[in-house]
DNA sequence: CTGAAAGCGCTTACAG
DNA sequence: CTGAAAGCGCTTACAG
């Protein structure tokens, strides 16, 4: 392994002076010395080690992302995560950092991994609100958390209009005469992107008199989506003729078991999603959408991270992305006179 | 900064005997002072330093999973990649390594990468045939390629029976009748996956004198799923009844295609695809494909690696996994008397 | 512009 | 079972 004593030794040199000429310090070594040791360097094959170079500068040029861990083997990169993975790390390394991926469990998981390898930046993809202050205080390192509700001010965070899509879902509902209807999501109970595409929804639907029943109100961690459709289908006053789906990945379990139970979409139910994955406009009829901007997301993520990296005295930014409907085919026009 | 330095000014040992009591190298501390050592350590929240450990121990515990950077932006994690990808990561980690993720342009970058950080093994994700001598030359660590048909020998593999799965979609059009047929796939001229699928095809149509004219083998690179449709369904009356395609994604886009230009699956065309994503099961029809378990392809992938890291003189080894037919609803049967 | 010294936090290898 | 020394490959900080 060729090393900058072994560069030294060839050019007569210090060691100094080889790592000033490589490391482009170009006011601090004079013109043909660092040109001569540059050509040594290559013609040699150097390659700098990494983590001496984190070691004795304290700067590892490593930025973490971190993702919860499913302990149950669920989907880890689901189509959204792995659209918004793939950008930040492409955006990331074009800027000289080198990217490590995590699935951690728990707060002193996601320390211990930032600390051991002191990455200069961490990314936070999904759900970490609830540890948020802890993971903030014990890594004085610029973060960015994505579709964070935490109320912790001084976190960067970049995440949706998650409400306006919630309402501009009950509006596409309400536009083609729906005045029944019913959620499904992961509700947790507690605040989030799942919450708040819910209430954006609820608000809509009830300044305009419209219903969302309790009942209605359903969540897809404890029943299957064919349940779920069996018992919002059952014969009834309030039988709703829409669903709205928190995310197209779950609206696509919804078409599934509709084929199976011999339910139409959109004659026996209309169905809207959220998040525009090329799956929803691959399922037939074309599942009209919340649109967000994944790649939009990814480069602003970015962006803040990397200006709190070059400025860590920066104050802590929260980008909120517009979002917008995508209409296709999966809500029935129910208006008396259309057809 | 919490250092064994410190633990062990606290404790009243030398450095050694921390560093031995930490990393669990039970026989050779006193049970008892081990015992207090880790104590201590915990208390005072110590986190090991890794570029430390790296540098002086010579061994990193980072493996690189590395990936061809499309320099058109081009879906850099697609379904398929994204979902091995997410598979292999959670596997190591829970052995124990880092992974640091890479998109690479060219050899010279991949060893600058892993040399750089004294990568312990590596894993490859997709096309590197071309540089497979030369980067199994410069890095000798362990590294396992995935779908490779570089007829290097010594080099690890894991990748699945390509010919096979062409032969199962000729078979699958055969048997419901179809005798002219049409290929459809990333053609580069370069032996790889694509082309063993599109072989296996023409061979399994041959030996039954079914037909593939050449100009009914294309390449999606060039040109649009929209004009190779058009092409392929000229009136002429080699007009092909059957397309079978390389991968369900680029089926895909098929579908779409056909969905603008009126022309009806199966009815009008019939589409065969390859890898079995959620994505062909959500088209409708139902995409009839050759299915491969990704989920098994990033275990086999883990393994061979592993066990090369602690064998270093293990063989190579190179693993095929099968391929099955999926039959879902996209190809017509065309047999007389059926209907 | 160049260099000698010290040190980053850890482990290896050798003594006891 | 325990420790003092040397060193991993690099950079910071101080002299010249």
């Amino acid at each position: 392994m060729v090393t900058l004593k072994d560069i030294a030794a060839k050019a007569g040199v210090s060691m100094m002076t080889v790592s000033r000429a490589l490391n482009g310090d170009g006011s601090r070594v004079s013109g043909p010395t660092a040109a001569r040791i540059r050509s040594i360097a290559e013609e040699m094959g150097y390659i700098p080690n990494s983590s001496a170079r984190s070691l004795a500068a304290r700067s590892s040029r490593i930025i973490a992302i971190l993702m919860r861990d499913t302990p149950d083997g669920n989907p880890l990169l689901d189509p959204y995560t792995s659209a918004f993975l793939g950008s930040v790390v492409q955006v990331l390394q074009s800027c000289g950092y080198y990217i490590m991926v995590h699935f951690v469990r728990d707060f002193s998981d996601i320390t211990f991994r930032l600390r051991s390898w002191s990455a200069e930046g961490a990314v936070f993809l999904g759900l970490f609100d609830d540890e948020i202050r802890q993971i903030r205080q014990d890594n004085p390192i610029p973060l960015v958390f994505t579709d964070s509700y935490s109320s912790l001010r001084q976190v960067s965070n970049v995440g949706i209009d998650d409400y306006k899509g919630g309402c501009l879902a009950a509006r596409a509902f309400l536009d083609l005469g729906h005045r029944n209807l019913a959620f499904c999501g992961p509700l947790s109970g507690k605040p989030g992107v799942i919450a708040q595409r819910l209430q954006g929804f609820a608000d809509t639907l009830a300044k305009q008199g419209a219903i969302l029943p309790q009942n209605c109100v359903c969540s897809i961690s404890e029943r299957s989506a064919e349940e779920i459709l069996k018992d919002l289908l059952a014969p009834s006053a309030l039988r709703p003729t829409g669903l709205f789906v928190s995310s197209d990945h779950i609206a696509w379990q919804f078409y599934k078991a509709a084929g199976r139970l011999n339910i139409r979409i959109p004659d026996d139910l209309s169905i809207a999603g959220f998040d525009d994955l090329p799956l929803g406009r691959a399922l037939i009829p074309g599942l009209t959408t919340v649109r967000q901007d994944i790649q939009k997301k990814a480069e602003k993520t970015c962006d803040i991270l990397l200006r709190h990296i070059k400025d860590p005295a920066s104050p802590s930014e929260t980008q909120i992305l517009d979002v917008e409907l995508a209409e296709r085919d999966s809500i029935k026009d129910l208006r008396s006179g259309a057809c």
